[in-house]
DNA sequence: ATGAAAGCGCTAACAA
DNA sequence: TTGTTAGCGCTTTCAT
């Protein structure tokens, strides 16, 4: 049995006895074209199996519809929700959205931009922090590049969409000034570029108020300590402990809760607490987490934007920043 | 300003003075170009902007090497492990996957495969039981397709991996045994075929030892009631309540702990709990929970090799099953 | 309603 | 080292 050779249109042709542009045709349910032959058409194409080659059909169509997104994290929910907004908008245009993730690493998530451009995608959606900028800016040179979230430096020629921290922050702590707090510590969480922004953001809107500030920074993995820094002040009797906590990410803000929890504080009667993100933490924990929430579906949905105005023609870059909003729960 | 097309390699060619033949190899690296026309030519590339067209490549080369997988939802750690673990065998083989998801939503999913198929992946890695069968056969007809995770009824054509979820069902059963229970519940959460085939394994289990048995199940939706009749049980002094739960997933197990400790049962002095599955959340609930192991990872690797298979020119399906191994934690 | 012929942008023989 | 020439499988005029 020879290596059989996938059939093509002009295989069929040949069975159907008809022919090539026939049974292009027929296949693809255009009109102009006798019910019998059709159907001779659609049943020798059954019969050998065929299946249409989309390499050459989309050079010839010219198949520009096909847009990559990259994600730090398949399991982080900002990500996926950004994802979600954008493959929505890219439904209604008509456009393909090709998904990559780098497992929360690096090198991964530069081979798989590699790939992408490799495989031709028309543009790239990049919502992660985590690539080089000098990785960024060459690949902009090779295809039209919107980057999602915190950008530590300006790189040229590629668009951005980020959420604006420092009103978010302000929307955090005014909210809890209003609820009549005065000494409102703050948990930064890593010194990543958002929660450097919503360290200084914290800091500023303190200093307005007329407000002393409390701050307290941890690494990723030993946010525990921080925590009990933190509430060791607010056990004192003296009164001169935070009343409320503002994190830089609801994970830090989860800890915070579980904490006051176990040394028998009350959430909010004794201490208050907000986040940032608005994750599914934040609807998980009890109680319920106040917290500070992008739009990520909108993020998405506007990087799209970008995307298709840069596909036809833009070329100065863009810079969007979208509101945060804050969600009130039960932490305050 | 003409809308501008998008330059090819006869562009370049002209601009660099030299044939196209010449660019393509040099754009690809090859040898046999000059030095100096080389450099000559990828600047030429450079300036215009030039990028390869995918579609005209791969239909000379037979860009056969596109592998898509789809999966239920972004958010599982099920999915997404196997996914990595179909990826890492992926790269060994030098092979790009593409990754869809249809966001718990059939609809999306089922449009998400047409989409691939379109895109022409050369085979289709499934890791979801939402498609309906019928449409699973017709796809397979049009690619290589591999299904992943519990498939309810056979569909002829397709390769097939599953976990034994007797055998998973058996070892957590035993476990408890081992362990001296003899009044173990099960909490079967929805009517999908894997919960229905831990719980029938559960009862020839407990059939087999001469236990009595006692099945409790519930909708996804309404996990806490049943878990509320049975712990009214066990909160019964007399002795004849259950000692110990086995729970068809995680959340299910997730959930009896809470109402467990809620109802100042000790876990597990007064109640030991197994879980299927081994999710984040059996690693994140405390006491962390006992739970039965899928080789996710393995599964995924397994898939990629079925694929790899067909390409190769396999046509009788192949039916993997996957032993599962039982994760003991503090919940037991 | 049908067929012939001209490409789409690229790679790969083969010549020069 | 370079240029010329066929295709890859499909869609799409344009004749017939």
């Amino acid at each position: 049995m020879p290596p059989t050779r996938r059939p093509t249109i002009i295989d069929v042709a040949a069975a159907a006895g008809v022919s090539k542009s026939l049974v292009s045709l027929a296949l693809r349910a255009e009109p102009g074209v006798s019910e019998a032959t059709r159907a001779r058409i659609l049943h020798a194409a059954e019969d050998l199996g065929y299946r249409s080659n989309v390499w050459a059909r989309n050079l010839v169509r010219g198949g520009e519809n096909l847009i990559g997104v990259l994600i730090t994290d398949l399991g982080n929910s900002y990500h996926t929700d950004v994802v979600l907004g954008l493959e929505e908008a890219a439904q209604e245009q008509g456009l393909s959205v090709m998904v990559a993730h780098g497992m929360r690493s690096t090198e991964r998530l530069v081979a798989q931009l590699h790939r992408q451009l490799a495989l031709g995608v028309a543009a790239v959606v990049v919502v992660s922090s985590w690539l080089p900028p000098d990785l960024l800016e060459a690949s902009a040179r090779a295809a039209p590049l919107v980057v999602v979230g915190r950008l530590p430096v300006a790189v040229p020629g590629l668009d951005t969409i980020n959420n604006d921290d420092a009103a978010g922050t302000r929307l955090a702590v005014e909210h809890l000034v209003g609820l009549g707090h005065e000494r409102i510590a703050h948990l930064g969480i890593s010194n990543r570029p958002a929660a450097q922004q919503r360290r200084a953001a914290y800091a500023t809107t303190m200093r307005d108020r007329g407000l002393a500030e409390h701050i307290v920074v941890v690494g990723p993995d030993d946010v525990t300590e921080g925590v009990a820094t933190l509430l060791r002040a607010t056990a004192r009797a003296d009164g001169t402990g935070p009343t409320a906590v503002f994190a830089s990410n609801d994970l830090g803000a989860s800890r915070v809760l579980d904490a006051a929890i176990d040394r028998g504080l009350g959430v909010p009667g004794d201490l208050a607490v907000v986040g940032y993100d608005n994750s599914t933490l934040a609807r998980t924990v009890r109680p319920r987490l106040t917290s500070v929430d992008q739009p990520r579906a909108d993020m998405g949905r506007l990087a799209l934007r970008l995307v298709v105005e840069r596909l036809e023609g833009r070329v100065e870059p863009r810079h969007e920043v979208v509101a945060p909003r804050l969600v009130v729960r039960g932490s305050t």
